[in-house]
DNA sequence: TTCTAAGCTTAGAATCATTATAATTTCATT
DNA sequence: AATGAAATTATAATGATTCTAAGCTTAGAA
């Protein structure tokens, strides 16, 4: 799947963001790798194709089109944070053996407790983490030797 | 509402934690204080008390704590570890403005789809963050000035 | 096409949260 | 009281993230 670089373009110029080559470059790598990479990830793999990019770029980057919630901020662990292109809420699974992180859907406002009716939220989390059926599936592939 | 020292290490020992007297503090602390605080907020409070008290001591016994259950471990933003001593699954609301922490009852159970059937789900973390109610008053009172 | 001011990127320093280390102290048992 | 294991300590180290100042890029005006 190819992001179309016009319509990145166009979504940052809507918010007033500058649509630099290293921004352009940053949300087409999110938007082609839904797999809430960290800052790192995003960074190594964009390396080879901007080789001056600055990890500082992709910090400042991220936080811009955060605050323009065009990407979503995960903090499913601490020291670990991921991005989500995908703003709409759903829920995140961190599998703890081999630590994919796994979308699911979530209809939150069902089970929200009156408690928080006078409350404004902006944002909703779900995480969970165990383990994904694939390490289950190793597992128990190691438990039959 | 001062926690019982005896069942503090009690808790310990049936968990085969040595009950130091920094650890039995800690818990203390945690018991005392249901703020969900940070390392920092623990480590400036018990210094006063113990004025030896190591940084990387409040870390290890935090990691301990959360490695037996004794405390849950809260990544609600980054940068920001939390800890819990209620470790029954309950929501989180942070209020962006003042930053206080709410707990909020929350079914998680009655919801999980039919996606995450075949995980094995060791934990479960809802976060939301918004404004609280304190917050969105003096916000109104701003707004009649 | 050139100029301009604002904003962006860069490279590396700085900050901060957390972990590692080795020496010392404390703990629980004998 | 002695002992060995574990915990604590003080500080260095690590790694994530932010800051900084200089230079570059952008979009639009001239």
């Amino acid at each position: 799947m190819m992001a179309a670089i016009d319509s990145i373009v166009n979504e940052l110029a809507r918010r007033n963001i500058t649509p630099s080559h290293q921004r352009v470059m940053i949300m087409k790598y999110l938007v082609e790798n839904q797999c809430h990479p960290t800052v790192d990830q995003i960074f190594s793999a964009l390396r080879q194709q901007i080789p001056t990019l600055s990890k500082a770029t992709v910090y400042n980057t991220l936080n811009v089109l955060a605050e323009a919630q065009l990407v979503r901020v995960l903090s499913i662990e601490d020291n670990e944070t991921r991005y989500d292109i995908t703003t709409e809420t759903h829920g995140h699974f961190k599998c703890s053996s081999c630590g994919r992180i796994y979308n699911f859907a979530v209809d939150v406002d069902r089970f929200v407790s009156g408690e928080l009716r006078d409350f404004r939220i902006t944002e909703k989390n779900v995480y969970f983490s165990g383990i994904c059926p694939t390490c289950l599936g190793k597992a128990e592939k190691e438990k039959r030797r």
